[in-house]
DNA sequence: GATGAATGAGTGTTCATTCAT
DNA sequence: CATGAATGAACACTCATTCAT
């Protein structure tokens, strides 16, 4: 995942995010976002192997853009509970921003990737929150019997699901901070100790 | 959501879940499906409206069949919590065994579907979960302080994710008990009261 | 050219042409006649051999309407010019009321057909005016020096063409009276003796 | 109708103007047309928007060459007489050699093209005409009573319907230079003062 | 690097037609 | 006569990809 980033190349992903978002992967052609971003058909072909690599370069683009916010917002975070806070704001933020392509990136399985590639983009993420629950542990924020690695995916997936649950699902029985505040405790309830 | 069960529609639908899980939605054609099926290239389209129609109709068929056994198990389950671990075995069981075809399911809406149709779909679960879940707040299983509408849908999808992380996502950090275990344990110290 | 008249042909070709009239011969499709005409699909085929046949059997029933009606009103017609008037204001009157449908059978080589078909669809019209004209021959309300046979061939293509030309062709330039007025003197300079 | 002439675009029409005239349109599929052309499948997309889009532009390509001759001839015509000679044997001519085309071009309006379309076609042709005849109406060779646009459009279509008639509606009764001459005295008597 | 004309394999879908009931 | 489920051949069209300039 080389974030070679050149001028053109970052057009054209823009493009491609813009485009996808209006039409759906599927019927989005590469056509299409050549002509948004203002390139001729074979430029795509200098910066991506093919249509099915832009996936995981849009992941990669938005995630990596949203671990930015969450490390910037969580230095100012004294305790593990603040964090898990930023964890969920932003990740609802950025899933409101961006849900018709974030549907391709948390199912990204769905196209043939490897899941090295997945691996891979989301470890930065995975890293920092393990970093997090381990000191959590130590500073006994968080309780002692977990599996650290585990929790740390499941909690990343689980906070990605709420939002897109509420966004893309369209809870109509909650409002956004109902639902954002009832993941928060019921994460709360998980890890920390009763007292 | 019809589910007119003609002998060709079961046909076509089991031979399309077989060849989807060899090869994939995009790379399987019609033609592989129907050769599969043993009817004529016309006859899918008398019961599916097009291919995409065909990512519903096998979600639905998954699903219900899950939620199927995963009822008759919980007949003999006599507390919350033996239901909940008849939920978490079914719904790994169920993912290993359709792995492939799950991830286009449960990343529907990937594909350009109404948000009506998954609701639909996924209806008879939520409500049933509902049901299970006020009943323990009734018998003071579960602590009081749930949205339980909110609670259904987001354990669900908790439960279908960190199946689809240790199947699909192989999770090379815990085993398969270890993994259930995990789940299980976290799921029960969010819910139940601490003693 | 049988014209068996049972309930059901009759349903099915005045269908055929409130459909094609409204979606064009291409896009209109078996399925679209009959469910419009209200009977079963096969049915269609126990009384048209193939869709292709509709055209000439479409044009045929237009066509005998019109030489009915054109017969009809030129028997109070008592002198040549009378009936070309007639003529020309029934086929005015046909082309507006069919226009959409009588492309396609003023055209109706563009579709593989024997030419011995439509010869058997126009020959009850080519001979009653041909019978008109050698009349007004020898009555000499026409010049002597025609062939008969060519003109009444031609003359009929005429009044069509110029009745397309003014409902299809959309003439900005003439009101009907106009272009029936221009038409009516065209051919009576043509045909009728200078005094 | 942007007559961009390209090579490609002339071996494709070239291409399909033989093959239509073989098979029909219908029976003619694009991938007959680009193997005769030469070119590859997609290439014929360049160059026509949809296979229908051929039609006007085969009407549009035999037209501007009849049209061409018949100037070409008609410079040496002193009197509108020998023009009307010219354009009425070119006409036969032009009908000869591409009946079977040309049946699908006089009745373009069956296929579903805007009359601008044909309107745009035929404009040089119906232009060139009136000039034609306003200067025969300036000679007084013919007639001054005459709605010049709507006279040339009808007589445009008279000679193409007499030639159509002739070739394709295989008259018997007449030879080609009867069928000529008869044309042209009908269009003379009409036309040209009696003495 | 950038272009964009050309490629041609690939496929979803339609629909006229048949036939067992 | 009537039905309508089933057929399967046929095709227009798309589009990711390449490559000569």
């Amino acid at each position: 995942m080389v974030t070679s980033t050149s001028e053109k190349y970052d057009k054209i992903l823009q493009a491609a995010i813009e485009v996808i978002s209006e039409k759906g992967l599927d019927k989005t052609s590469i056509s299409d976002i050549v002509k948004r971003a203002g390139v001729a058909q074979g430029t795509f072909y200098l910066y991506f192997r093919s249509k099915n690599a832009l996936v995981p370069a849009i992941a990669e683009n938005l995630l990596s853009l949203s671990l930015e916010k969450i490390k910037e917002r969580a230095k100012t975070a004294t305790d593990f509970l603040s964090t898990l806070e930023v964890m969920i704001d932003e990740t609802y933020k950025t899933t409101d921003e961006y849900r018709d392509v974030l549907v391709l990136c948390y199912s990204g399985l769905a196209f043939d990737y490897s899941l090295e590639t997945w691996e891979a983009i989301y470890l930065p993420y995975y890293n920092w929150f393990e970093q997090v629950l381990n000191e959590a542990v130590k500073k006994d924020e968080v309780i002692k019997q977990l599996n650290v690695k585990w929790t740390a995916k499941t909690m990343i997936n689980l906070i990605e699901n709420a939002a897109e649950l509420f966004y893309i699902g369209r809870e109509q029985d909650v409002t956004l901070e109902q639902s954002k505040e009832e993941l928060f405790q019921f994460l709360k309830r998980s890890l920390v100790p009763s007292m």
